[in-house]
DNA sequence: TCCCAGGATCAAG
DNA sequence: CTTGATCATGGG
């Protein structure tokens, strides 16, 4: 495990976990109650352990929980060593970035509206700003918590609440720009119960993607994101444009091919892997400068 | 000032 | 099925 790079890699569909003095931490609703929790890495990339503090009510028993969550949410069952042997030989490009990324799990959400919702807040945006409008959004419109050690926090606001906004004074709010219309929509949408996520993610991974090309602001990209980070559908492999020209670069000689034919070159060519194998060569193409 | 950021959408070719 | 323009917003 490598926590500082699974969490700095930006992947992820809910927003970034805050970094403290070499700790991590974030805030999540667990068994209805909302536990904040720090943690950090002993030990090496082979041999580790996760240090965890949780800030609860009262005196729950928030372990085993919370111990779910963590696994979920950082990977923690997923057999990094199969997927770099599988991948091993010197023909596959993807194997160059094992030696440097080693260690790094791909992040899940564990809120399919939150997962759909950042999803779309970032298209055509930089990371450090959808984190920066999500956060706002949480400061206007989620409910206020005071935790036991007198900080305070605001959860991610429920659907009900942004269906009923308008989406100008979202806009205004959160300067999350012309992105305000479709997540009302959305909102709007689910909380009338024309859009029931949970039944939609138990769908194949076809019908999952036409369902949620029909919903506004959600394109192809946006889409494979929510089904990757958000419903943790490992075979999903959103492209953005870090993707598109680190592929183009390593599999096809930097000649030009499009971005549907990119992800379905993915997709058939990594499978059960094709998420993880955008999230390292992702990883690659903006931390490695060369490599571009 | 222009270009870019984990793009989507619509009109045209 | 591909290309171009447009969409807000802040950073470089």
């Amino acid at each position: 495990m490598n926590l500082v790079e699974t969490v700095l890699s930006a992947q992820t569909s809910e927003p970034e976990w805050f970094r403290h003095n070499g700790s991590f931490t974030d805030i999540e609703v667990l068994d209805g109650t909302p536990v904040k929790y720090s943690l950090y890495q002993v030990g090496d990339t082979d041999t580790f352990a996760l240090k965890v503090k949780a800030t609860v009510f009262q005196d729950e028993k928030v372990t085993p929980s919370l111990r779910a969550h963590l696994e979920q949410v950082l990977g923690l069952t997923d057999d990094l060593e199969l997927f770099y042997h599988k991948f091993a030989n010197q023909s596959e490009p993807l194997s160059s970035t094992f030696q440097k990324l080693r260690g790094l799990r791909l992040m899940r959400g564990t809120n399919l509206y939150e997962s759909l919702i950042c999803s779309i807040l970032s298209q055509n945006n930089s990371v450090k700003l959808w984190n920066r409008t999500a956060r706002l959004m949480m400061r206007h419109y989620g409910r206020r918590v005071t935790f036991p050690d007198g900080s305070v926090s605001f959860l991610f606001p429920t659907a009900e609440v942004l269906a009923s906004l308008n989406p100008r004074t979202l806009r205004s709010k959160t300067s999350m720009g012309y992105r305000a219309k479709p997540v009302v929509e959305v909102s709007r949408m689910i909380a009338n119960g024309k859009l029931d996520l949970k039944s939609l993610v138990k769908e194949t991974y076809d019908k999952a993607i036409d369902s949620l090309l029909e919903l506004p602001g959600v394109g192809p990209k946006v889409a494979d994101c929510f089904l990757l980070y958000g419903a943790c559908r490992l075979e999903a492999a959103p492209v953005d444009v870090w993707i598109h020209r680190i592929v183009s670069r390593l599999y096809f000689g930097s000649k030009r091919v499009s971005r549907p034919k990119t992800a379905e070159f993915l997709r058939e060519r990594f499978r059960e892997w094709a998420g993880y194998a955008q999230l390292y060569l992702f990883d690659y193409a903006r931390r490695v400068n060369s490599a571009i």
